[in-house]
Order: C-alpha cells, then sequence, then structure tokens
DNA sequence: CGATTATGTAACCAGTGGTTACATTGATTT
DNA sequence: AAATCAATGTAACCACTGGTTACATAATCG
C-alpha cells in the first residue's frame, strides 16, 4: 500500500500519458484513465494539471524534447555531407516509432500553443532542424529551401503514419524509400 | 412547422456537419450539435448514420472528391508546364481554406478507413495528384520524385494550417511563399 | 382501408471533463 | 512536542457526449 500522498504524481501522470497515448489512440487518452493507472482518483489529476490541455501540453512540451534530443544525437552521429539527410530520417523515424506523441506536439488545437516550456521546447525542435531560419519565412530568400526541406520532411511523416501511403510495406522498406526519394532533392541544394 | 419526418435528414447531417465542424474543430464536433443544427433529435441521427464514426466518414469522402472537383479544376486551367505546381498550390489551397475538412480526409483513426466511398474518393484524389503511382511505392523507382513531390505539399499544407510556420503572415503572403518554395523543385523533375 | 416499414421522439446508460466540499497528510512555527 | 496551515488526496456532484431501447408517428403498399 502506498501512502495517503503519491510523492510525485504530475510526474506519474505524464508518464501514463505517455505509455496509454500510444495504446489508445490521441483522441480516446482520457484524464481519467491517467488518473486510475497513478492509482489516484481523477480529480486528485486536476490539482497539478488545471484541465485536460494543460496535460496534453506537457506532454506535447516532453515529446517535442524527446524527438529534438533524438535527432540531435543521429544528427550528431552524420558526417557533414549526409547531415541534412540524416536529419530528415530521423524526424520521420521518431514520427513512425511514436506516431501519437510527434501528432500531439504539432496539434495546437488540443493543447496551450502559447505555454512557455512547449514554445521552448518547438524552439529547440525547430533549432535541431538545421537552421532556426527555417521559422523566420517572410523576406529572408534562403528559407524557401528549408522550408521545402523540411515541409518534405514532415509530409512523409504524416502520410507514413496517417497511412495514406501503401501499408502494407514493412517500416524498414520504408525508410529505405523515404531515404531514396529525399536523396533526389539533393540538386536544389547544391544550387 | 416541418413535418414528423424530415426529408432526407442524411444531407442535412451532412451539411449541418460540414458547417460545424470548420466553427468549433474536428474535436469537438458532436453528433447532437448536428442533430440540433438540423431540427432534429440526437437519436434520430443514429438512424442515418450507425455511430459517429460513419458520420465522420462519410463527411470525409464528401470532402475528399470536393478536394478533387477543386485540384481538377485548377489543373485544367493551368498550362502543361506548370500543371505540377498548380495541382500542388491547389492542394494546398484547399487545406488553407478548410482546414478541418482538410484534416479529416487524411484522420484515419477517427473514420473507417475501409468503407467504399471513403476509399474511392481518396483513389480519385490520389488520381487527380498526377499520376496513380503515387500510391504504388514499392518497387518503381519513378514514384520516389512523386512520393517527393506529394509530400513536400501535403507537408506544408499540415504545417501551414496547423500554425507551425509563422502565423502573423497574410494567406496570400504564405501561398507566394509556397509557391516560390515549390518552384526550387523544379530540377528534381527535369532530370 | 389496414398492415408494414421507415423515421422520428423520450428516456435511459456509461463515460468524460470539470468543480466543490471535505479529509488526510507533511511541513512550519512556536 | 503541539498546534497550525498549506499541499494534496477523496467523494459527490454537474453538464455533456456517444449510444441503445421502447414507443410514437408518418408514409407506403397490399
Amino acid at each position: 500500500m502506498e501512502s495517503y500522498h503519491h510523492g510525485d504524481l504530475a510526474k506519474a501522470l505524464l508518464d501514463k500519458a505517455e505509455a496509454l497515448v500510444e495504446e489508445v489512440g490521441l483522441d480516446a487518452l482520457s484524464i481519467r484513465a491517467c488518473a486510475k493507472a497513478a492509482g489516484v482518483t481523477h480529480s486528485a489529476a486536476f490539482r497539478h494539471y488545471r484541465n485536460k490541455r494543460h496535460l496534453l501540453t506537457a506532454l506535447a512540451s516532453r515529446s517535442a524534447n524527446r524527438m529534438a534530443d533524438f535527432i540531435g544525437e543521429r544528427s550528431s552521429q552524420a558526417n557533414k555531407s549526409s547531415q541534412l539527410l540524416e536529419v530528415g530520417m530521423a524526424y520521420i523515424g521518431f514520427a513512425m516509432t511514436n506516431p501519437n506523441l510527434f501528432r500531439l506536439v504539432f496539434r495546437e488545437e488540443i493543447i496551450d500553443a502559447s505555454d512557455q516550456n512547449y514554445r521552448a521546447a518547438t524552439r529547440r525542435l525547430a533549432d535541431q532542424l538545421g537552421d532556426s531560419r527555417m521559422k523566420r519565412t517572410v523576406d529572408d530568400p534562403l528559407s524557401e529551401t528549408a522550408l521545402l526541406a523540411w515541409s518534405a520532411v514532415h509530409g512523409m511523416a504524416c502520410l507514413s503514419i496517417d497511412g495514406s501511403l501503401q501499408s502494407d510495406v514493412p517500416d524498414e522498406n520504408k525508410m529505405q524509400i523515404f531515404r531514396n526519394s529525399l536523396s533526389k532533392m539533393q540538386p536544389v541544394f547544391a544550387a
């Protein structure tokens, strides 16, 4: 038996949410299920997260950081010439391994996009994507190719996890196809 | 006052759903709200759609068809040389005008992806995207460039409507940036 | 006209996000 | 050490949701 007080319920809830979300799906995730998994009443959860939105925001922030870490690792392992490609492949790899966490990071309607932690996490992620010029899209012509690269990678990730591509292909083969496909973009960056 | 029987409740519900979804968001859309908007009890709706999933599937099918139509129009208006670019821009344009309908078409977790109407509609859409080789990704090397193009366009659409890009830029300017960005891909297709 | 069938309503169920009043605990102060 | 107080838990409740069932009404067809 545990004590009346939990210890670190806030973190426990996040952990349970992270585990549950890949089980039951992003839309079916409920605060009550997280609370029950943590062995606690659902109202206890609201003591640590004002509402569901806040829980999801916290999870999104953590996921964005995980993603940035993952990409960072892969990026540092690659040699300079293939870095852009490897970053893209890591991006897609994270999405395919954690589809719902990946979706959560970008579904700004169900989270608090103005949250400071979330913004910091996504900024870290954007920085990891090469150069932060990807986000400054207004009058910087260089960013147009960066936007193109990001879009291609993001699009592949989305199409892949949403099942819009042929779905009876094993993940490894898919990854190889993505790699080949992305490679074709090289002439764009050569210029 | 209307008669006891509605006339074409199935279609009315779809219409109301289509209108409501862009108002309240995809996740907040409820069968009860659609039914009320159609002036009918929520249980009447279940007479025409077995469950929410079926309603959303029907709406997704209709949206995919609308999208295919829209792209088809734009495509036929363009001259041969710029067709690929125009198709892509139409794809993004539809997404930005109807973000939630666009999302619905690709959110296969909340719809019945094996539904025949849905499959027919998405196949039409895929065909409209140039050549249907986009979907046969296994051992057809040509499709790698098609996949790249689709991904780039799809990624731009998603990033744009999800607010991951700089959001204080008016839509028209965004579209111009997208056009410029996509244009950079030309050398890939020249080969 | 009468029976059948399609389509609507009313009342109900379990589950959800969220709130409020109350109970329990751990830490602080004296 | 005892009293106090804020942090953290529970229980009971609310409105709403998707979904079901029994019943009422209307249209249709013999």
